[in-house]
DNA sequence: AACAGCCGTTTAGTATTCTAGACAAATGGC
DNA sequence: GCCATTTGTCTAGAATACTAAACGGCTGTT
């Protein structure tokens, strides 16, 4: 009986679960990115939530259906509540790391401007200036918070995770994602890392 | 081992689960409420849920804490997600009905009005005029749509079921209550049964 | 290499949920 | 009153979730 897979809850109406919203259905995958994005192993998780790490990986391989107790206490390990969790989106995020020749130039007169993405009217932000000297690191607790970021990496090295996925961006390469993705800023070069960076709201 | 109630899930963070949208704490309460709302039986229920109606009862009872995959089929029953389930607005519902001495009558010029309820204003709806003849039943299958609804029984006797809860009007008697809720109109007398209604949003 | 440490997975055993069926109380019809 | 239904509860046993402890794989250090 070890490796079989029980189809489990075949109830009628089980609608399809693709993509945005699903309801239970693909919940171990949800569990699984969800931690992810926390930069979570799955022993940490399991002693936040007060749950052993087997438990944890069983649900996120879907081999069962956890308690309604059970999943309370693994969401305990993060910052939100079961109703928002089955809600959560899981749509593929949109792009968010642009390699310097993918920046679109825009020259005007005297002036270029390299923008970053394609639709930058509709997302309202305000650009920065930011400087982070060698071995700076915005902290192991992820930031997340509404609003939206993004930027430019104008000298030096920049470490971001962002949503679990950790990129080395150099001179040129930029950056654009939803603030509520917990992420880090990290310069791990010996020089100062210097970045032009925006955020929404506009808080200046 | 029999009748011990066990204090199950004594996680840390059990935040107090009062009054509006509980996660998970009180979700037999939930249950029992939501389903005598659709006026169903534990086993009615259990049918249409592809369980047995001992599970219902012990969930109502909050002497198990119910899998996802159970939970998921028991909601299988109602048109609610788990999700919607958890953040059920359980607070204590409005005033849902009044009796005839219980209107406010605004008196003006040669006519008088009879209000419903007291901030008619903020509530927006839109009065009609209807007639049930004797047996009249709007179905068995309750109904439940967006909106709001209220009337008064003018002539004959009323029989009006929200909520799971069913009142005999007699002219002068008043209901207002959130379309949402299931309910189910009813002229049980042998003449005919006038009411002035209203509705939600605002059809002619 | 060898070791230590962390990772996710798996397994045997325990604890819990869930089912099938019986039970008493309440209800309605004759 | 009596019978037939229906209701919610409870119980023994089957099915499932969960724990504790292992395993193999991978990484970095000595």
């Amino acid at each position: 009986m070890a490796g079989d897979f029980r189809r489990a809850h075949s109830s009628a109406q089980d609608a399809g679960a693709g993509g945005g919203e699903t309801d239970g259905q693909d919940l171990g995958v949800r569990l699984r990115e969800l931690r992810k994005m926390y930069g979570l192993s799955q022993r940490e998780l399991a002693k936040r939530a007060g749950v052993t790490n087997g438990t944890i990986s069983l649900i996120e391989q879907s081999r069962i259906s956890p308690s309604i107790g059970s999943l309370k206490k693994v969401l305990g390990g993060f910052p939100i509540s079961i109703a928002d969790f089955l809600t959560l989106d899981m749509s593929p995020r949109a792009k968010v790391f642009y390699q310097a020749k993918e920046l679109r130039e825009i020259a005007g007169g005297d002036v270029s401007f390299r923008l970053v993405g394609r639709d930058t009217r509709d997302r309202a932000i305000q650009m920065m200036h930011e400087r982070y000297v060698p071995g700076a690191d915005t902290g192991e607790e992820m930031l997340s918070h509404a609003g939206e970021e993004c930027g430019i990496v104008i000298s030096g090295v920049l470490e971001l995770t962002v949503g679990g996925e950790c990129r080395r961006l150099v001179p040129g390469d930029a950056y654009y994602f939803n603030s509520r993705l917990p992420h880090r800023f990290q310069n791990p070069g010996t020089v100062d890392c210097v970045v032009v960076s925006a955020c929404t709201p506009p808080s200046f």
